[in-house]
DNA sequence: CGTAGTGTTGAATTGAATCAAGTGTCGTGG
DNA sequence: CCACGACACTTGATTCAATTCAACACTACG
């Protein structure tokens, strides 16, 4: 049951020439999981992962009904903006997303990134509209899945509605997380802590944990950390002088992730 | 429907002898709402803003059946500690809370504060265990709904279900805010944004937006905010020399609302 | 091919942390 | 009721991590 035969890669990205960098970032192949195919949730290389986690065949058939597949968005795309009614839940089935608002007077700050089989949009169920605005990184596709169906269905189905509510606290418990890192961590111990995140997150699709694409700019990483550009960038290259990675324009090895980890627990010690 | 012959003064707080200082926090008087009565959520003054919202009559009694009420808890008490098994979520039903966890080494950082009305744990919903401790701030009582009935009840009240999906939304959103707060603004947008917060949440449970007394301590605040104890102080002492608040140890008053608002709007205006 | 966006690196600046030395407040037990 | 000790808070002087400012290199795309 898993994922072994995954394919992934086998296909270049970003239009990068060189067939060793068949690395991060969904492929675009188009052979067995092309970002606009109409999978049902049943046959998605994602469903262990995704919202069907849980539910039997039957139940899977039935989520499937509520689901919308839309057409892949572009880089640059909006998935919705800040302020637009609150009507559904996205699930990403390739590519990648990023989330911000903008604070009040200009400039945006990121508030998250999402990756395959990522839910996005729940921080909109409550206010019924959306607190922040969010945008593919990369070509990426997304199953929509409208909330008051999904609602009239976890009344149906026990399992999808403990799901569902596990998915939210995982959420809650994430941020949680990322409160105590900007509360306390240095700017080193975040950019550590960012990137091994990331590596258990395409660890969880099948995805190499050492090697991948970086889908966001040195900016959205810096906003997100509550860093600038330039640190972002020095850390890295820092980080890189260490020996810890291997950083080449968006492409990151992690080439000690041991290291990286001793790194992030070595907080304020005092 | 709306509150206005709410209680919550008349009785003195933290021992303090000056009968004008009727403010904030919790009254201790055991007229109508004291800490300890078994008020049903029928009668709870807080069944407007906690669970029953939404609920009706008959509703609310099944919602009751769940609910236990424990016996207070003593300023200091914990409610549960990190990486206990999770079974319950909490309404707030007098008193306050905070929680945190022990970075790694040493010293805690605070992940939150919890005021009547508010609903704790849900952190521990996913991994099923908790993923901080929390503690009382003072004197406290709190209704404990196991989660595995508010699961089952849910599944039979689609109101209830409907609600709970939201209040986890709204922590989502709110914990989202928080990071915005943590990453891009200084330490005065933080202190002043922290008051207006704390004035909002003292005002949905029928208290003085303007003049209450802090449950927490500087350090607290600081370590929520992610400023050391210095700052905050310091930042509390000048913001009152610019006439926005007033401070008296843990009682603060408000003076410019308008004022700390702009504070905050007026963020990284480039 | 040129241009806008992205990334790097260096030098100067600064906001908040740290270090240090106090005062104030509260709860306890004599 | 007062004295004591522990903790909470304040204020000042100094330091430092990260920002800001600035200049430049790289890349990618129309």
């Amino acid at each position: 049951m898993n994922a072994t035969g995954i394919p992934g890669d086998g296909a270049l990205v970003r239009g990068n020439r060189d067939p060793k960098l068949t690395i991060g970032t969904d492929a675009d192949s188009g052979k067995i999981c092309p970002h606009n195919a109409n999978v049902s949730c049943a046959s998605c290389r994602l469903n262990e992962l995704c919202l069907p986690i849980a539910l039997n065949k039957s139940e899977i058939h039935q989520l499937d009904e509520i689901v919308e597949r839309n057409r892949p968005l572009k880089k640059g795309e909006h998935l919705y903006r800040q302020n637009d009614a609150f009507k559904s839940v996205y699930a990403v089935r390739s590519g990648s997303f990023k989330s911000y608002v903008l604070s009040d007077s200009g400039q945006g700050r990121v508030t998250g990134f999402f990756l395959p089989g990522e839910i996005i949009g729940m921080d909109g169920i409550a206010s019924k509209r959306y607190s922040n605005s969010t945008q593919s990184l990369e070509h990426s596709s997304i199953c929509e899945i409208p909330f008051s169906q999904l609602e009239k269905l976890s009344h149906e189905l026990p399992n999808l509605q403990h799901h569902f509510f596990a998915i939210m606290g995982n959420e809650i418990a994430k941020d949680q997380q990322i409160h105590t890192l900007l509360s306390s961590y240095s700017a080193e111990e975040r950019t550590a802590s960012f990137l091994l995140g990331l590596s258990s997150r395409y660890a969880r699709v099948s995805l190499s944990p050492t090697r991948f694409l970086l889908p966001m700019t040195r900016s959205d990483i810096g906003e997100y950390l509550g860093l600038t550009v330039e640190t972002v960038s020095r850390i890295l290259t820092s980080l890189q002088k260490k020996g810890f990675i291997q950083v080449n324009n968006r492409e990151i090895e992690l080439k000690d992730i041991d290291g990286l980890r001793h790194i992030v627990a070595s907080c304020s010690s005092s």
